[in-house]
DNA sequence: TTTCCCCTCCCCCAAAATGGTGAGGGTCCG
DNA sequence: CGGACCCTCACCATTTTGGGGGAGGGGAAA
């Protein structure tokens, strides 16, 4: 059963001790800690790279995970899917289910021992990171309102701990490739990204088409980016430009 | 003074409120309310789009805020600058002031009235939207070091709540005709955006050139673009591919 | 002061993307 | 069973990009 308790104290500790921790271990060790403290089956924070990339700690099953990875389930999950329109944490019945492969993906993930209940805070850092805090169980659906209610403003906090701690001690995430844009190149990504031919950004920008192709040319560059569908990729992705 | 009581009880309801609110003029109320209960200067609510728009309320000074949009302050407040590249919440006192044109800045921001002390919470939304929770205030380093740390998780919790409201009500976001993708074109748009060109997708995909044109445009005709570009920036802002 | 980056402009030519108009076979659903 | 949608393949000509050279003025920082 859940427990309804507030149990103030020990939460605090938790969190107490995750603003303290040093090193990516700790969100582990607190991730198992808060499991316990709010008696759920699962705690997981769920890091996405902008590059593809994840990182993941929590308490799903390593062979969920291996299987999660090895069927690159990023781009099915509707967990991920859906959390990354939202800014509002979200409980998974709320969800788009209804692909027959995001049905296929529930199925799986409950026999691997996932709840069949969840919420989730989606959680964003600088440079287009996003990542995700869940806490899932095995109830019925009353049960599980009560409680998202309660614990929803803990939840929230409890993520943004977690994303502090991640973004601190995760290495290459403050890379030296990341290299700002100048103000005439984001102009240029943003139009380019909003459909403009460059003709026709040039002439927005009142600028020749020439000094244009410099600054698509730099920004590239800049980006590490092949051709300028990658660079407006690159730069919306690490959220340097909006459209 | 500051007030270093903890009313709890108050500052629940005006986060009860603001749960409940309607519409964005809520954000102004609760703005001056919290200002009050935490008997600070000012409490200040910042959307930043990076088109350039930007929406604030908050209890700054009508002057201040014409003043600071007819600047264009946008791109020389360290504020924005600092938080734009940090998730913590941070204190005024470590952002980079050191520029000439920083300090100007600052020595106005204290003639209109903003605090000498300040304290913001940086928090991001779905497609790169940005915005700015901020408390400031008149006292010395100490007693506002005691002030931040005490109330640090209120602030976080408030700012995650003004901005709930604010992309709740933002107008222009309308879910539109929301054609969904085929797998293909969801491969096509996805290996297009990771920066490969029209043939290496297609080796990728191991289907000929042909094909994989069909597949883009009519990706590009479900999602309204232009030219792929367009459409690869369409299909990551409404979370269709994730790269 | 010197150095670095940003902004602006220019040429030539090859490579890649696009627009239009086709075709056939598959699955799924009313 | 017919319609709708998905996957697969093809040729034509045109437009758009990309890659390789350059050049000068301005501003901010070291």
């Amino acid at each position: 059963m859940l427990n309804a308790v507030t149990a103030k104290s020990s939460l605090e500790d938790i969190l107490e001790e995750l603003e303290q921790a040093e090193g990516l271990g700790a969100l582990q060790t607190a991730s198992e800690r808060l499991r316990d403290h709010f008696d759920v089956d699962h705690i997981v924070y769920h890091w996405v790279d902008s590059a593809g990339d994840q990182y993941g700690c929590g308490t799903y099953s390593d062979e969920w995970r291996d299987h999660y990875l090895k069927q690159n389930y990023l781009r099915v999950d509707p967990v991920i899917i859906g959390c990354f329109q939202r800014f509002h944490p979200v409980d998974w019945k709320r969800l788009d289910w209804s692909s027959k492969q995001a049905r296929a993906f529930q199925q799986e993930a409950i026999e691997y021992g996932v709840g069949n209940q969840g919420f989730s805070v989606p959680i964003r850092g600088p440079n287009g990171q996003f990542a995700l805090f869940t806490i899932s169980h095995n109830c019925d659906d009353d049960t599980w309102a009560t409680f998202t209610e309660t614990h929803r403003r803990d939840l929230i906090l409890i993520a943004h701990y977690f994303n502090e701690k991640a973004l601190e001690f995760e290495p290459g995430r403050i890379p030296e490739n990341h290299q700002p844009l100048s103000p005439r190149e984001i102009d240029a990504m943003t139009l380019l990204a909003m459909g403009y031919s460059r003709a026709q950004v040039a002439q927005t920008l009142s600028i020749s088409e020439h000094t244009l192709r410099v600054y698509i040319e730099s920004a590239r560059f800049k980006l590490g980016a092949m051709n300028t569908t990658h660079a407006v990729a690159r730069a919306m992705s690490r959220g340097l430009i909006v459209v």
